[in-house]
DNA sequence: CGGGTCCCTTCAGCCGTGGTTAAGCTGTGC
DNA sequence: GCACAGCTTAACCACGGCTGAAGGGACCCG
């Protein structure tokens, strides 16, 4: 019989597309998942990775391995879904949330969510949306909070529903001071002598800030690559470079830096995901709406008019 | 996650109807068993079984566990088959074979089917119809050969289809020179006053001995159970009593016995299983046809007629 | 009513599997 | 050419699971 725990490393290795990457997402490291790898292979028979010193890809035979692991691996979360229901312990809803959500609106939105639906447990982990999508359609999560860059669309997920729940404009972070703050929004076309800071290849919206750039006519100059908004404000506090980031990552904004709009820029999306026809599954509603509120009553960043925000609060 | 291998523990209780039995056919002690199980209902949070002293009983949500543990495990058995074919190693049929047809019939069926199929590898495992056609479900299996006794009906299953092999009246084994082997067929109402053997209650057809016997309108005085045939017959030999028997479980005759027909007795039948539309699947057609020639040219342990027998060896 | 049996469980101990760390190997990028 | 990143291999270690022996409660029998 094929072990099942080997199969999930193989899935997790065609999701993250390295050993390495999928050692560190199961929280095991990678010569533990190369050699039951190697077990796996042994036991099938047949070849499943294509391995390269630097690099692993799946054969067909692993990739069609792949899809039964995925079938098994959803039965047994159904099993388990089931037993819950059936001990009659509370509910609980498994939320995979992206970094910037879960430290800006998640703490909120949670303590909403609480006093309105205290019979329902709430678990959260951090995962990026690839993950958390994957994860869902397994039944390992119960609600995904993703984002969706321009130009970097979701990967589509079949059985899945998502549900926008903001789009946001993508800012620019500058050094305080910098020329191009002057302005109320810059342009993207004033930053193309900038050096640049993106998020590094592991994270989702790697690939946004070199498209973006294109997209406004110059090829960005690449220098610093950090996933964590307060280490990128340091940087460009610092005059290191420039860098995009949305308002949800700006919640603990450093004094060195200064934020501005983009003139006809780039946004990004904040969309919740469930699997295809459990949005009535209990906490989902409850969750979404506790979200919801939260976007609703925070702060903007740039009121739409200076005028109506000071009206806001009298 | 749920350990699929204590899933397996679990499906293979709830199909045998104890622990000690699930652990004699997985090939494990009791104490092994029922350790594993104790850890699943702990993973569980739920009690899976009823456990007697004497006895265990799957509860509702054992059972609700069971049948995705089927689920989890024919996809498993799938994924196997998918490599197997994939490797393009030789196409293997897997065949569970009740005790009686793989002594009589297999030997010459197989030697059939090697010539007429030498590229397809065969494996037989001796199992009782419930656990053939369970196994068969599962996916564990290809082919199942199977007997059926009059008034112990088969469990029924679904996405199985049946096909009858043969059906063969059952005989009376009695001790050489006992009274009733004067007759040419006994009738059972003579043998109401007889010690009766029959099979262990771990046989499929432990229940046959008595319905027959009630059906021919007397309580049969039972006081051996042997599930081996040989050792039967010497019990008969010796005068312990008397049994019923198929043809295809007297393949060696001891000489100490007789055995006689019954006047409108019970029969069984020997049935091949296979999965519902697997009827071509590579192999299948071939050892059915292997196991048909073998059933039609062998010696028949009491001809139609005596002339007619012996004209049919000139 | 008491001994025997059967089955399940518990306990103690061993072994194997699977994990870790560390070192080795090999292409890639600067 | 060197450093780096990622996969593999080797050696070590710990935990988990299996075995065997002992214990305990029903059911059967005499």
């Amino acid at each position: 019989m094929l072990d099942v725990r080997r199969l999930r490393l193989l899935r997790e290795v065609a999701l993250r597309g390295s050993i390495a990457a999928a050692a560190e997402s199961l929280g095991f490291t990678p010569s533990a998942v190369s050699q039951q790898l190697a077990k796996l292979e042994v036991e099938a028979e047949v070849p499943l990775l294509d391995r390269g010193p630097r690099s692993v890809r799946l054969t067909p035979a692993g990739w069609r391995l792949v899809e039964h692991a995925e079938a098994v691996l959803e039965r047994l979360a159904e099993a388990e879904a089931d037993l819950r229901e059936i001990s009659g312990a509370r509910p609980v809803l498994r939320v995979g949330s992206v970094t910037t959500v879960a430290v800006s609106l998640l703490p909120d939105a949670l303590g909403r969510f609480a006093a309105a639906c205290p019979d329902v447990d709430v678990t959260v982990v951090e995962a990026d949306p690839r993950g958390s999508l994957a994860r869902l359609r397994s039944r390992e999560l119960d609600l995904a909070l993703v984002f969706e860059y321009d130009g970097v669309p979701l990967p589509v997920e079949p059985r899945l529903e998502l549900e926008l729940l903001l789009e946001e404009p993508m800012r620019i972070v500058l050094q305080a001071g910098h020329p191009a703050s002057a302005r109320r929004a810059v342009r993207l076309g004033d930053l193309a002598e900038e050096t640049w800071i993106r998020s590094t290849p592991r994270s989702s919206c790697h690939e946004f800030t070199a498209r973006a750039c294109r997209a406004a006519g110059f090829e960005p100059r690449i220098r610093f690559e950090f996933d964590d908004y307060a280490a990128m404000q340091n940087l460009v506090a610092s005059g290191a470079g420039v860098a995009f980031a949305p308002d949800l990552g700006l919640t603990r904004l450093n004094p060195g830096v200064a934020v501005r709009p983009i003139a006809f820029g780039p946004k990004r999306r904040i969309l919740a995901a469930y699997r295809a026809g459990e949005r009535g599954s209990p906490g989902i509603p409850e969750m979404l709406a506790a979200v919801t509120e939260t976007i609703a009553t925070r702060e903007p960043l740039f009121p739409a008019r200076a005028g109506a925000a000071r009206a806001a609060r009298p």
